[in-house]
RNA sequence: GGCUGCGUAGCUCAGCUGGUUAGAGCACAGCAUUCAUAAUGCUGAAGUCGUUGGUUCGAGUCCAACCGCAGCUACCA
C-alpha cells in the first residue's frame, strides 16, 4: 500500500472560488479519490494562501482586519469546494500557528548552513501609503519605448523587461502620488547553490517533459538568488532576528502545504507529518498546480526542501489554463464564473464529468464550450452510461424478481468490461483522465449494441428464450456496474446512487474483476438528469450581473471620451442634517440641499466624519445616479470622496463661492 | 523581443519510435427500433492534417521559416 500525500494549488484568500480553481480541485480531487478506490492511504490537503500586500489592503477596502477577512472566505472557499465534492482533508490558512512555526524553522536552518544571505535593495517608496511599492502598484513610461501607463516590470507594448525604479515619471498606483527612492535590507535564498541538485530532480519523472523544458531554460540561463523579504507593512510572518521584515508570501506559502497536514495529524490518531516530510521518507508527495507557479514549485520549492533537510517532491502535476468558448474567462460576457453562481443553477457532477473529459496530463489550456457541455454531459452519461441500468432494470424486475443471472450471457463483453480495469487504472495513475472516459463511453456503446443485438423485449414473452433475456440485462448491469467503478473518482454522488440501486457497499477499484451473480438488486430510479441549456445560459446571465455591480475600485480604468464624462451630473450640494443610520457601522444618512431639490444619500463615511462636523458644509454629489435601495433605505445619489476607506476617507468640497446646485462641469 | 506548448472533419479530440484509401464521439442526414430519462442500433455525408519549403522510395508524423492561439519572461498572488 502506497502512502500518498496530495497538495492542490494555495487559492488567494482574497477572492472567490472561480471556474480555474475548481478545475485544479476537480482534478486532484479525481486523482485522491482514485489512490483511495485502489486502497493506497491517500490525504489531501489545502488551505487558503492568506498573506501579502493584496491581502492587507483588499481587507482596508473591506474596513475589517486581515485575520477577519480571512477566516471568513476560508470558511467560504471550504464549503464550495465541499459541494463540488472535493474532499480535502484539510482546508486550512497559510496564517496559521503550524505554517508560522514551520516557516521559521525552515528559514533558520536555511540560514545557519548559509542559504541565504542580506542584500541591500533599492525600491520605490510611497510615502503617503508608507509602504513599498510592489511592481504591480507602480506606473510609469516604459524607459524603452516610452509608453506610458506601464507597470513596474515590463511593457505591454514594447514587451520590454525592466526594474520598476527605471519608470520615466513613475506614480503609486495606490495613492496616485510620486514615490520616492529608497533602500533597505532584503533576504535572499541563494538559489543558485542548488543549480546542480535542480537539474537533477528536474530531469526525473518529477514532473512533465514540457516542465522539464521550461525550466531548463531559467537552470542554463543561471539561477538567481531569491528575495524572500518584505518591509512592513505587510501581512505575514515576521522573520525572526528582524525588525519590520515580513516572509514575502512564496516562501510561506508551500510550507503552508506542510502546515495543512500537520494541523491534520495532530487530529488524527497515528498519523505523523514527519513520517512524510523526512528525508528518507517513503511516501509521496505530489503537488498538483497551474502552468504559471511552476518555477515557485518545481525550483524553489524543492530547492527550500532539500536545503532544510525535507524529502522533495515526488511529482508535480502541471496542468493549463481553463478558457471559455475559446477565450479568457470573462466578467463581462458572463465567463468568469464563480463556484457560487454555478451551484445555483447546475448540479456539480456535470462540471466534474466535463473536465474529466478534458483532462490530459499536459499543460494544454483546457476550453470549456458550453454547447459542448451540454452534449457531452446529456449524450454520455444519461444516453449511454445510465441507460444501460435503466434499460435493463425493468426487465429483471418483471420477470425475475430483481435477480441477477447465474453466469455471463457473454464471456467476451464481460471480460473485456471487467479487464479494462488495468489500463483505465494506468490512465487514472497519469493523469489520463479524458482518454479514460473516452475507453469508459466506448464501452458502454457497445454494451447498447450488445443489448439492441439480443432484442431482449422481444424476447421476454418467450418461455424458451427467459434464460437469455435474464442473462443479457444481468451482463448489462453487470458492465454498467464496471462503468460506475470507473467513474466513482469522477463522480462520486453518481456512484453512491448507483450503489444504492445495486444493493452492494461502496465500490473499490477491485469490484469490477467479479461480477455480480444471482444477486437481488433495486428498482431503478433516475440517477442522473440531463442538463437544460437554459440554466447554463442562466449562469451565464448572473454572471454578467454580478459582474455589473462589482465594486473593481482597484482596476486600472478604462479611456473615456469627454461625453461619456458628460454624461454624469455632478453637482455642488449643501448638508442639511447628518446622521448615524441604526444598525449599520459604516453608513451616514445625508439630507442634501442640491439647489432646486433635496434628496437623502446615505455615504460610506461614518468612521471617518463626525455627523455634526458635515452639516453646513458643501459637497460633491453624483445627482443623476440611478436611486438605489439598500438595507436602510433608499440612497439617491452619490457623495464623492477619496481614500482607501475606514478612517482614511476624505470627502470633496468647493472653494468658497459655489452655491447648491451648481453643476460641476 | 526571447522562451515553452499548441494548431488534424462544424465541435471535442485520438493518431506510438515516418509506411496500405487519415480515425472516434458529439452535431447533421436517412433508415430501423420502442426495453430505456425522445434514450438505442445501422448507414451516410463531411478533412488540400495552419502556410511554404526541405529530408526521404514514402510525412499529419522528422527539419526550417512563416502565420495564428495560449502562457511564461523570476520581489503579482
Amino acid at each position: 500500500m502506497r502512502r500518498i500525500l496530495v497538495t492542490s494549488a494555495l487559492p488567494n484568500a482574497n477572492g472567490a472560488i472561480h471556474l480555474g480553481h475548481l478545475f485544479e480541485h476537480i482534478l486532484t480531487d479525481i486523482w485522491v479519490r482514485f489512490q483511495r478506490m485502489m486502497g493506497n492511504e491517500c490525504y489531501y490537503v489545502c488551505a487558503d494562501d492568506a498573506h501579502g500586500t493584496a491581502t492587507m489592503l483588499a481587507a482596508e477596502r473591506l474596513g475589517t482586519t486581515a485575520e477577519a477577512m480571512i477566516e471568513s472566505l476560508r470558511a467560504e472557499h471550504a464549503d464550495e469546494f465541499g459541494r463540488f465534492h472535493v474532499d480535502h482533508d484539510n482546508y486550512y490558512s497559510t496564517h496559521s500557528a503550524e505554517n508560522e512555526r514551520l516557516t521559521r524553522a525552515i528559514y533558520e536552518r536555511l540560514a545557519e548552513d548559509g542559504r541565504t544571505f542580506t542584500a541591500d535593495v533599492e525600491q520605490l517608496y510611497d510615502p503617503e501609503r508608507k509602504l513599498f511599492l510592489a511592481d504591480r502598484f507602480v506606473k510609469g513610461t516604459c524607459p524603452r519605448c516610452g509608453a506610458d501607463d506601464q507597470y513596474g516590470d515590463n511593457c505591454q507594448v514594447c514587451g520590454a523587461t525592466y526594474d520598476a525604479t527605471e519608470l520615466g515619471n513613475p506614480r503609486s498606483t495606490l495613492s496616485d502620488n510620486t514615490p520616492e527612492l529608497r533602500s533597505s535590507d532584503h533576504y535572499f535564498f541563494d538559489l543558485a547553490q542548488f543549480t546542480d541538485f535542480l537539474r537533477e530532480w528536474t530531469a526525473s519523472d518529477a514532473v512533465q517533459p514540457e516542465v522539464a523544458n521550461k525550466l531548463g531554460e531559467w537552470l542554463t540561463g543561471g539561477l538567481k538568488a531569491w528575495d524572500i523579504s518584505r518591509d512592513g507593512p505587510y501581512f505575514g510572518f515576521t522573520i525572526p532576528g528582524t525588525e519590520g521584515k515580513y516572509f514575502y508570501v512564496w516562501m510561506d506559502a508551500p510550507v503552508g502545504y506542510m502546515a495543512s497536514f500537520e494541523n491534520l495529524c495532530d487530529r488524527t490518531e497515528g498519523l505523523d507529518p514527519d513520517d512524510f516530510w523526512r528525508a528518507d521518507s517513503d511516501a509521496e508527495v505530489h503537488h498538483f498546480i497551474g502552468k504559471d507557479i511552476i518555477n515557485f514549485h518545481c525550483l524553489f520549492w524543492p530547492a527550500v526542501l532539500r536545503g532544510a533537510g525535507h524529502r522533495t517532491p515526488t511529482k508535480v502535476h502541471t496542468h493549463g489554463f481553463v478558457t471559455v468558448d475559446g477565450a479568457k474567462m470573462s466578467k463581462s460576457r458572463g465567463t468568469f464564473i464563480n463556484a457560487s453562481t454555478y451551484l445555483e443553477h447546475l448540479d456539480p457532477e456535470y462540471l466534474r464529468y466535463y473536465f474529466a473529459t478534458k483532462l490530459a496530463a499536459n499543460t494544454d489550456d483546457v476550453d470549456i464550450q458550453l454547447d459542448d457541455f451540454v452534449q457531452r454531459v446529456n449524450s454520455d452519461l444519461v444516453g449511454k452510461v445510465v441507460n444501460i441500468a435503466s434499460r435493463c432494470a425493468g426487465f429483471i424486475h418483471r420477470g425475475f424478481d430483481g435477480v441477477l443471472a447465474e453466469g455471463m450471457h457473454d464471456e467476451e463483453l464481460w471480460a473485456a468490461a471487467s479487464n479494462a480495469r488495468h489500463e483505465l487504472a494506468d490512465l487514472y495513475e497519469r493523469g489520463d483522465v479524458g482518454r479514460a472516459v473516452r475507453q469508459i463511453t466506448a464501452l458502454a456503446d457497445r454494451t447498447n449494441q450488445y443489448i439492441a443485438e439480443h432484442e431482449p423485449w422481444k424476447h421476454v414473452n418467450d418461455p424458451e428464450r427467459r434464460d437469455e433475456v435474464q442473462g443479457v440485462c444481468s451482463l448489462g448491469i453487470n458492465v454498467f456496474r464496471t462503468l460506475v467503478v470507473y467513474l466513482k473518482p469522477i463522480l462520486p454522488a453518481m456512484a453512491a446512487k448507483a450503489e444504492a440501486f445495486l444493493k452492494v457497499e461502496p465500490l473499490a477499484w477491485e469490484d469490477a474483476a467479479e461480477p455480480l451473480v444471482a444477486h437481488g438488486v433495486d428498482r431503478f430510479k433516475p440517477l442522473f438528469t440531463r442538463i437544460d441549456r437554459k440554466d447554463v445560459d442562466k449562469v451565464v446571465a448572473a454572471t454578467v450581473a454580478e459582474a455589473e455591480t462589482a465594486d473593481d475600485g482597484n482596476a486600472g480604468s478604462p479611456e473615456v471620451r469627454i461625453d461619456d464624462f458628460g454624461k454624469i451630473d455632478l453637482r455642488i450640494a449643501k448638508v442639511l442634517d447628518a446622521n448615524f443610520v441604526d444598525g449599520a457601522d459604516k453608513l451616514l444618512e445625508l439630507r442634501l440641499d442640491l439647489g432646486d431639490n433635496q434628496r437623502t444619500v446615505f455615504a460610506g463615511v461614518r468612521e471617518a466624519y463626525d455627523p455634526n462636523a458635515l452639516v453646513g458644509r458643501l459637497v460633491v454629489v453624483v445627482a443623476n445616479l440611478a436611486p438605489r435601495k439598500m438595507r436602510f433605505g433608499t440612497s439617491e445619489g452619490m457623495v464623492l470622496a477619496a481614500g482607501p476607506g475606514g478612517e482614511d476617507i476624505f470627502l470633496l468640497s468647493p472653494d468658497e463661492g459655489a452655491e447648491p446646485g451648481m453643476r460641476v462641469t
